[in-house]
DNA sequence: CCTGCTTGCTGACCGCTGGTTGACAAGAGG
DNA sequence: CCTCTTGTCAACCAGCGGTCAGCAAGCAGG
């Protein structure tokens, strides 16, 4: 089999497979197992779970990303709650493995990763948000929601009795809210996509 | 030695280690070495890793119900704000080993455990908001605001660049905005403990 | 046809983890 | 003196992430 052909397949299997299980409970046996080839061959193709796992994390959030890319011609405010919306439907598209995503962040061994795409998206939020962006409050604040913003998705998702309008409304209130409590004028609220 | 004694010896030191490293950084055999006994003597007084882990958590979550305990006599707002400042004065007594805590709290085998302090908390919260409480969107919001506060605190701990008061009153605003956003009236903000 | 090199692939192994077990030593009571 | 209980540990287990020597097959050159 050819080489790319059987990375890219072993990659979907395991992307699948991180979706219902999650990052540690999840073995590289299972993983071998589960694509009928040997431990040591997943090896030869990707050099280790950590890897293997932020490149099936990869594949997903430049899906994410497309998806959610903001209209640059629509008013600031408006981009923000675009943006918003487009994540909420990405993530009802696939709420279990969602969920599964967030749970692995804790995986002693992809912290980091996982933080370092949370920092990422934060500074794309304080960039839309100009001189306010700047102040440590304002950083605390975004921080503070972007959790707010998964712990709510996990409790819709766990729950499932609250409308997607109606955490969109929840969140986006929030959303101002914070950036109000952390001092900021919360004027010019410009998009950030994830 | 006596029974309770290595008992009480062991809780004490495995405490302090966890608040070093965490939780899954931290193996049964360092923590026996540390304490100068074999693995198999702790694991005559502790059944797994996973219950001596509860059982310092136990322990730290004790002594700041004690210290967080909102006195009834003030009004509902004040208890919570009085509520809160206590919280945070406790973690800026032992910053690094809350933000080790919380780390933890990503851990499989711990995941439930903490997840189930945190629906604690928030039951305490929501009793505390009357019928408000009972909205998904309020639940929603107050576990949102749960994770809000730990994100906030571990961005204070990591930058050290904000007062204890200003994240004080930025929490207690992003509270009070969070509410509101859900559709509860936000009126009698009554406290809920930790 | 044979030889030799590359390439895809594997079984067996390593050090570590959380957890278990059988036995030894010591003190108490008859 | 014997026995029973209690505290203690070395040695072990299965599973983990990760490594490695070597097999089998296809292709090149003589």
């Amino acid at each position: 089999m050819q080489n790319d052909e059987r990375r890219a397949l072993l990659l979907e299997r395991a992307t699948e497979l991180f979706g219902e299980h999650g990052y540690d409970a999840l073995s590289m046996a299972q993983i071998a197992r589960a694509a009928k080839i040997s431990k040591a061959l997943l090896y030869h193709y990707f050099p280790s779970k950590h890897k293997l796992f932020e490149a099936a994390l990869m594949a997903g959030a430049i899906e994410l990303r497309e998806r959610v890319q903001p209209d640059p011609t629509l008013p600031p405010a408006e981009q923000v709650s675009t943006t918003l919306e487009a994540f909420l439907l990405w993530v009802e598209e696939r709420p279990k493995a969602y969920a599964k995503m967030l749970e692995s962040a804790g995986a002693r061994e992809v912290r980091e990763t996982m933080g370092q795409v949370r920092v990422d998206t934060a500074q794309l939020i304080l960039a839309g948000l100009g001189p306010d962006g700047e102040r440590p409050a304002t950083r605390a604040a975004v921080f503070g929601w972007l959790a707010f913003l998964d712990a709510a998705i996990l409790d819709w998702i766990e729950h499932g009795d609250m409308t997607r309008q109606e955490l969109h409304a929840m969140l986006l209130a929030t959303f101002a809210g914070a950036l109000i409590a952390s001092g900021a004028g919360g004027a010019p609220m410009v998009a950030g996509q994830r």
